[in-house]
DNA sequence: AATGAATGAGCTTTCATTCAT
DNA sequence: AATGAATGAAAGCTCATTCAT
């Protein structure tokens, strides 16, 4: 039943993975092209404004991954502190199988540059939408309103740095402290 | 008394802004030879090895700049709190001043490929010489050592995490947020 | 019937043309491409690897020339000696229109540093077809193996000699003397 | 006695080898300036006319070396076909030993583009200096005038050859079978 | 939907040279 | 005689994009 997926879906997957491990400027179209296995002139059929719409789309795809593997963690799991802690740790395996060198997907697509505000308001529409999903999450497993917000601020707050520091160490050590950190309340 | 900056230093110094604004990859020489108003062949003569020097060099810069700000809130500060909070709205109105739009100087310029080994080992130095410091200083304000060690740990981790938050929302509120989060236990 | 050559017909002919007289460093992408009439961009796309890629290509060009040059003038020989003698004065005849200023068009072009390795294989390629092409034209006119290899070895070694120094008094007539050098013992 | 030779020597016996294994377009001054530890701003004290000027002094340093082993060859020669084996033989020695690939001296060097007359004369009077000399020692030999000369320009035409043949061959073995060519008739 | 050639602005870097000291 | 900083033109090459088919 598994199809090769379309000449699009390779593109974007290609482009999410290498975005995310180089940054924007980082990588070139004809990297993804050759990664993606597509002939060079396809991609403005799929993507008319290019690079920009390519790297929109690899964030949102990435965004909606990250999204999946949250309602995962959080969906078998007992507690609040259950499902923040499987989160992270799933987090940690990406971040080992993945050369120990990625970080937040998003951000790491698309900080381009200061006045890059299409960049900028997806950037914050897709953090707006992880937060939103995580206080739904707390707050099934018994947490107040006020609380499910505090958490998931400091949540993601805490993972777009422990992404940073694992990267420099070359460790996932980082993203395993993130629960203990956020949690301390609990 | 105020002289001119040499060349070097003012190559640096612009550099400095400019990676930590748009990253390794999103500036061109051009536009730091610009930016310092230096012509285009005298680069390369203090800096050998081109742009990955230049960089080195801003992030040592950079890094410098940190620790002096770290210094300072430190030095007049009563209490680890203070310190902490002191540091944290130094940071957030260089952020505010800087077009809400830097990151953490040391990572926006050297996360430049993840087989950069000479970036990474920088990064991971220039980072423990910021955690030593900040250790220095807690323990200097009556912190055990191991609680200094907890607190400096999720201090720079947490920045970085406010850092990328700040650009996104274009506030440097979750910067001011970090002192709240990462004192809970005092 | 005649065509416009191609975009990368007219690359190769132009550069083989200026190795030739200039040699391998000596000529610029620049002067090329104004040359060949042809956009900056393109040339990466026939040639991925640039200025070596297009040098081999050249190289092989005009040692396809320089065997058809051969070929014709052995064909309505009526000796050995006739034979020869066609060739050099076709040569020397080339050598006249083209400023008094070519050399063999394979060493000129890839005599570029002693570790090109690829360049010198190339070279000891051609040499070689020239060779094989130069014995199997003396003993379809009559010499026997041995002496039809003895003849070429000397005509091709004496031949790039005689390029050298006609280059030098800017007259063809070193050129010309090659066929008494070589058949002395006919 | 061995005193340390001067800036101005060195930069002449560096550039000089430089060039006739890479040619003159293929050495830059940077690299020339540092195989003779040379700091930068002396060179145009030495030589006010730069690359150009260094060049034509090492030609003529190279062909002055050329003639001393031409007359140590003839020196201590029984005949002429002994004192021609004999330069030849010092000739495939030198090639040996300098990572065989090194040409005439003299048209690497000055070999430089059509235009360039200055270059094209000096290397006129230099083969005139050798042809002479060989006109000489064949003549101090017993070989009348007329055919000292021809020996002469055949020597030296075929050298000429023999060194790019030896170039593209990895092999000495082109060189060393110069006497028998150019001795036929003996 | 797909293709490969074309495009020229832009990239980082190297060039031979000149300057003030 | 020597020095190292300065200089900008030019080097070879890559860029994201567009075009005709």
């Amino acid at each position: 039943m598994a199809q090769t997926p379309s000449t699009r879906d390779r593109l974007v997957t290609q482009a999410a993975l290498l975005f995310q491990r180089k940054g924007y400027h980082g990588v070139g179209m004809a990297e993804i092209l050759d990664a993606a296995q597509a002939p060079k002139g396809s991609l403005y059929h799929h993507f008319p404004n290019g690079k920009s719409d390519l790297a929109l789309a690899a964030a949102h795809f990435a965004a909606d991954q990250m999204l999946q593997i949250l309602d995962a963690s959080f969906k078998d799991a007992d507690s609040l502190r259950d499902g923040v802690t499987t989160f992270c740790y799933k987090l940690a395996k990406l971040f080992d199988i993945n050369d120990k060198w990625i970080g937040c997907p998003v951000s790491a697509t698309l900080f381009e540059s200061p006045t890059n505000t299409e960049f900028r308001q997806a950037t914050c529409d897709i953090f707006q939408m992880w937060l939103d999903a995580t206080v739904r999450h707390a707050t099934s497993k018994g947490a107040t309103e006020a609380k499910a917000r505090a958490l998931a601020d400091a949540l993601w707050m805490t993972l777009q740095g422990a992404w940073s520091l694992s990267r420099v160490r070359g460790s996932s050590d980082p993203i395993k402290t993130v629960p203990a950190l956020v949690l301390r309340d609990e």
